[in-house]
DNA sequence: CCGGAACCGTGACAAACGTCACGGGGATGT
DNA sequence: ACATCCCCGTGACGTTTGTCACGGTTCCGG
């Protein structure tokens, strides 16, 4: 009998999905939370085997989520499942230690097998993903760039972004500007755009 | 009994409600589908009573086939379910003939209902999200502010906004500085991304 | 019929933006 | 010790953007 927590912020979803694998003979859904940051603790005392853990979640991110799950309780392995198959995330999820990585799109009745796959150590990853993620390779950008991205992504201007990083002005410039080199864009809105599509963020 | 079609364009998420709704003793899953523009004849040809529809989808909007929906098959109520409760969104669903709006973040045990109270031919609405909608009124920008603002947000520059729309710059200049002046917002990205949020574009 | 509103365009101007060249500091690896 | 890379900053430049004033057209309601 595999002992599962759901963690996904919606709750229509975490509730389907706990129907949906409820259904499986040898999966028993233990326990299910809305926050990232109320993962760890549920893991602990509910002794799930596995947990199942969207990226997008409020308190805390999914993944930093794994990463503790991984510290506090070993026992459990974790399955990252999530709407958007950024390559980026893909790779964030491995490095925290995540079994398993599936998209939104895989159909229904693949979920169980892989709750089972990943419950008896093994690792499940959507193959095409996969493919992408060797394909692109890392992040282009150094972490300033990414900070200055990140904040310019809310839409102030130059001097906002500054202030709000304690920066000079200029020293954000440059950073915007070499930003919009690597990725390709036109301007900080679409290079913004780009490197959040991509999971650099 | 209810003869129910889902549509979603997650297969996980379509499966995993289609498993939380078939568990009911009154409620049967007759269709599902992934694609807004296959709403339509699914619905026909599986005689449904209450379609299910989430508004992100690829071929058509969920509203939009709500709307054709209501044009083909009259007898069959319409329940959208949503990740994005934007008062625009409900405006726009009310408008298609929606029966009920649903967000994602409502309980599971909650659905059943919603779409049983829909069969009967009640309104299933979000209290919060219609205090929303009513409290923020419609869109303040004209038509082509609207067109705009959503060339706006590829990212390109004015130029390219200009030969999309096949409009001069200044033109363009024009319904941009308007659009960021009645949205409130520092510049155009800005502009465009609170457009967005509130279900303008 | 006239006023108002939305639409398209022009021209002009200040501000913001993107790019470049340059220098200095710190950390890393050879 | 040296080259290399990232970080931070300055100054200057040409371009893009946002704003304004203005004139014109069309359409609709008073």
């Amino acid at each position: 009998m595999i002992r599962l927590l759901i963690a996904d912020d919606q709750a229509l979803v975490r509730g389907a999905l706990a129907a949906l694998l409820d259904l499986e003979p040898d999966i028993e859904v233990v326990a299910q939370v809305g926050r990232g940051d109320e993962v760890a603790d549920a893991v602990t005392s509910s002794g799930a085997d596995v947990a199942l853990l969207d990226i997008e979640m409020p308190g805390m991110d999914g993944i930093d989520a794994c990463a503790e799950v991984r510290d506090h309780a070993p026992g459990c392995r974790v399955l990252i499942v999530t709407t958007f198959g950024r390559p980026g995330y893909l790779k964030r999820a491995m490095r925290a230690g995540a079994s398993g990585f599936v998209v939104k799109d895989t159909p229904a009745t693949q979920l169980a097998d892989a709750v089972r796959r990943v419950a008896q150590g093994l690792r499940v990853v959507d193959p095409v993903l996969a493919a992408e993620s060797l394909a692109q390779g890392d992040s282009p950008l150094t972490e300033r760039e990414t900070d200055v991205l990140a904040a310019a992504q809310t839409g102030g201007s130059i001097a906002d972004i500054a202030g709000m990083l304690h920066l000079s002005e200029g020293t954000v410039r440059n950073h915007l500007s070499s930003a919009i080199g690597k990725t390709g864009g036109r301007n900080r809105a679409d290079a913004a755009r780009i490197a959040d599509e991509n999971g650099w963020l």
